[in-house]
DNA sequence: TATCAAAACTGGTCGGACCAGATGAAGATT
DNA sequence: AATCTTCATCTGGTCCGACCAGTTTTGATA
């Protein structure tokens, strides 16, 4: 009944990267060292070599690991050459264990992403736009009692990428979609920290700011939010 | 001898993607459409279901398409549900013709990227920082003659993630490089424009702010180079 | 000792076989 | 006639073995 969508039967791939991704984040491998070869790995994992090949292309794309073709396969510096996929590696594998600067860093780009969609939307929002929010703010508050703290983080995010959307600026919505995994997994401390309904209430203030135009208003809300949690977070962890 | 590194003969799973990218990109298809299945059009290109499928995975990665299992594949909404990687995408296959706005866009994104990284650096700088910089500039001002601009910029871009390393805020560097397609045809463009050697001379004032520790000096270099080229992008397509 | 060809690696690509969920039409039940 | 059930036939999902083509090592030969 519940919305629990667990994969019953992890498939080969995922076993294996989830393998590798481990070793290489624990700090088993080092940036440099050379894997395995690919028939070696399948063979001791018991799986046929094009599944730990596609496997490893899966790892690349995270940063993880640089492919040298048909030579080798070796663990990257994925702190220097890695991208987005990696950092959700990090937080998909570590869950809520995420150092503070990371933290830090990524919602400072959250404020420069949507600090600029907001800014935007004030000085074009329509009527519509301003409805809009209305209706799925009230969504958000009406299904809020019956749902898992991370399906309720889910909408949180859609509620702010949607302000992305409104406000027209198109590759601010694709950033926001980038950072979905870390956006889920801060929405998730957040709504703990505060509660629901100090969350819902932050939006209709969003709204307010947005309908009368005030740019810095809007901005200021988002920023101070920002501030705030993090003062928290240093006040919990001590 | 030259460098071009072109693939002689494109794989069938190249192919494939390649077409789709075009046929949605183009219009062809519109968001919300149901695809031929994967064996239709295996049969319909020649080639095997696998690599079909294959194919659409990484079209699904692009954000491009929305796979519903067992069930079918749908053109994605991609401007809302797309990611980096479309964004990407559009810049390889429309090559310079971008969008003012898009452009735009990007470069607030990496104004609020690099300047953080930069504000960063001039606070925590050290001397070996201040000459690594100084020697990596030289290295390209050495080679800067005998080089295609794509390999230039390239190098420039490289530069600008070293703030980001240097800086210590490895998130940033992450981030740096998930823009890694969309920066070099902004080197590229901003090359021709400008030419290669006042560009070089930027880099220099770049690190005279920073090893001032003048952190407002070398935000501002970098936003009103940013609003400088915008102008320029301007008067160019008028 | 230096050279160079062959053997023994490496990753890269592909298609066929098979699995399992989704769908919809045909037939049975009410 | 309306509804429910069943089952053939769609769909994508996974995996493996065969084969390809560079790279690296080996070792015989000059």
């Amino acid at each position: 009944m519940k919305s629990v969508k667990k994969k019953p039967v992890p498939t080969h791939k995922e076993v294996f990267v989830k393998r590798i991704t481990r070793e290489i984040l624990s700090g088993k491998w080092n940036p440099g060292d050379k894997l395995p070869s690919e028939r070696e790995l399948a063979a001791e994992m018991g799986m046929g070599k094009t599944v730990v090949h596609n496997g490893f292309e899966q790892l690349a794309a995270m940063g993880l690991v640089y492919i040298k073709p048909k030579s080798g396969i070796f663990v990257a510096d994925y702190m220097k050459t890695g991208n987005i996929e990696t950092l959700n590696a990090i937080v998909n594998l570590n869950g809520d264990e995420l150092g503070r600067d990371v933290v830090e860093a990524i919602l400072d780009l959250r404020l420069a992403i949507e600090g600029m969609a907001l800014r935007a939307l004030c000085l074009c929002r329509s009527e519509d736009d301003i409805a809009h929010l209305r209706s799925i703010t009230e969504d958000i508050r009406d299904c809020s009692d019956n749902m898992g703290v991370e399906e309720l983080a889910e909408r949180f995010f859609l509620w702010h990428r949607e302000i992305c959307i409104l406000s027209g600026k198109s590759v601010l919505t694709l950033f926001m979609n980038t950072v979905h995994d870390v956006s889920i997994a801060f929405w998730v401390k957040y709504l703990r920290m505060y509660g629901t309904s100090f969350a819902i209430e932050r939006l209709e203030r969003f709204i307010g700011f947005i309908e009368a135009r005030d740019c810095e208003g809007a901005y200021n809300l988002l920023a101070t939010g920002i501030d705030d949690y993090l003062a928290n977070l240093e006040k919990q962890t001590m």
